[in-house]
DNA sequence: CAGTCACGTACACTTAATGTACGGATATTT
DNA sequence: AAATATCCGTACATTAAGTGTACGTGACTG
């Protein structure tokens, strides 16, 4: 959590409402932002960005040392504002949850750079995984079927053979596994809810009015709530250190996952086998397996 | 931009390159985001979202007409505009993987909703992860030591005892593995380069003036090819699917990857362990993992 | 059939931003 | 030591962008 400008601003309320407009305040939580992350701004960065004049970005940085006069001081030496040892950010988007974020998403070219208030940033390593390039037809097709309550017939890529099928699909929710998007769907061919994958469905052939009713997609409405904890037979100093790690208190931690993506979930941890008993390999386990269990099996069931 | 039908609007060379402010270009981003994406638009969006006038929400949409005159109609039923069948997107924002990546952020929580132009979104799953709330103060003690080169003195919970250690290290570099964020440093306790999981940081002592080359830093500047595959025993059309998930060219797909992210990245590929012999459960095989097993053996050698 | 709502457009007006010009402080080059 | 460059601030006239109000239209709602 940010801290918001709570204390400091002593008596602010007469003039507080004057709203600033939409461009201004972009601004001024881009300098908020640079000074927190980069420790400096000057005209220069804001006219970059935003393609302002020179005069106007010497406006919008005093009008910032209006808002915040300890955040900043002038460098004569590097010619830029500096922030200072107590700053204190204005906005949210300053916070550091959203900077790692904004971080990962341009280091992995998700978010092109100029989309970002980030100017430069620290070499960043993540833990790559194989990713299809999204189909821009598909999603554009599932997205517009989602919203109209529309059907749509696509070809699609089948596990038992290698020809590929069609199917009637009524979609109504996406998802996401950590590798790849789905689509939740009901299948006509079947005639039961399931997830489709979304580079599996290879074209789509068009759409057909549907008359599913959502709510009764049972897996996707079950909510469970995961109970993990380090492995028992962990040292402790180990235990703790998995406590730290993955925000656990008390010894454990709860997650709320819909049953359609329970098995994905518990992939995702490494709990989606029979755990190991080695507690070296296998840290985390599920405490609450017996009472999970059965969900495991009335998915698996069903395949 | 006023509309003066200023008859002869034939020839449009010479107005082309007229750049428009940046406001201008954000709404119009955002009226092509919104006409893909949720198929309509209409001044209320315009005015709710940039806090602009009823009037100007009307000329942005008659611009964004002029410059993409078939993407849309209006449609007196439902008294908005309507993307016509064959609309074409005309910026980078409105992508299909701008789009998913920008309602996952929205949805899991990392954005705040009205930082996206995202209105009303589908229903979406996501597998959850246990997620310790990150600490501002550490990301940014952090970040500012890599940035200025200096080390930081921090109190580190160890693997090895209950107790906190205090440790001086020289951070170079910031990790995501999927989980959790951390810091890539010299550690000058044990005069070596390794990894620090951010949470762990329980508290910032100091900073110090450091002198640590960090070019020195052999296993974060090795970059490893990784060969994944469809498990071999597996039926044809299952091999089929995993090429599509995966974007596999040829059966097999290859990734990049620092030496020092290897084991997180197998591990998140399920690949960390001894490798199943039943395809069922292990349906991805790391094909060159006689090449890479010294890395992963240099890595667990020093521990 | 009146009421509502979202659309468009016109016009006077305000505000936001520009372009140009000038002066001051610091560091770098000659 | 002087000249050059750069980044800062500020002033002022001017242009561009956006507002507020008003009025008219078509389509649905009750």
């Amino acid at each position: 959590m940010v801290t918001m400008k709570t204390a400091s601003n002593t008596n602010v309320e007469p003039s507080e409402p004057k709203s600033l407009s939409w461009g201004l305040e972009s601004r001024l939580q881009f300098i908020d932002f640079r000074l927190r992350w980069e420790r400096r701004i000057n005209r220069m960065d804001l006219t970059e960005h935003f393609a302002i004049s020179v005069p106007q970005a010497s406006l919008d940085i005093a009008k910032y040392t209006e808002l915040a006069p300890s955040n900043l001081t002038y460098d004569r030496r590097s010619k830029t504002y500096t922030a200072t040892s107590h700053f204190q950010p204005l906005y949210q988007r300053s916070s550091a949850q959203r900077y790692l974020a904004e971080l990962l998403a341009t280091k992995m070219g998700v978010v092109e750079p100029r989309a970002s208030f980030i100017g430069s940033a620290p070499e960043t390593a993540w833990a790559p995984s194989p990713w299809r390039s999204i189909n821009e037809e598909t999603v554009e097709a599932v997205v517009r079927a989602i919203r109209q309550q529309e059907a749509i017939r696509v070809s699609y890529q089948s596990m038992t053979s290698l020809d590929e099928s069609i199917r009637l699909l009524s979609p109504h929710a996406l998802g996401n596994d950590g590798f790849r998007w789905h689509v939740r769907a009901y299948c006509h061919k079947r005639q039961r809810f399931s997830d489709f994958v979304l580079a599996r469905i290879l074209h789509i052939e068009g759409f057909e009015p549907s008359h599913v009713d959502s709510s009764q997609d049972a897996h996707w409405h079950t909510v469970l709530t995961l109970v993990l904890a380090p492995h028992p037979d962990l040292p402790a100093a180990k235990k703790r250190v998995l406590e730290l790690d993955y925000g656990m208190e008390e010894g454990q931690v709860k997650l709320s996952c819909r049953q359609a993506f329970l098995y994905y979930t518990l992939r995702r941890l490494g709990l989606h086998t029979k755990e190991a008993p080695d507690p070296l390999t296998q840290q985390i386990t599920l405490r609450n397996r017996d009472e999970i269990q059965p969900y495991i099996d009335a998915l698996t069931a069903q395949v």
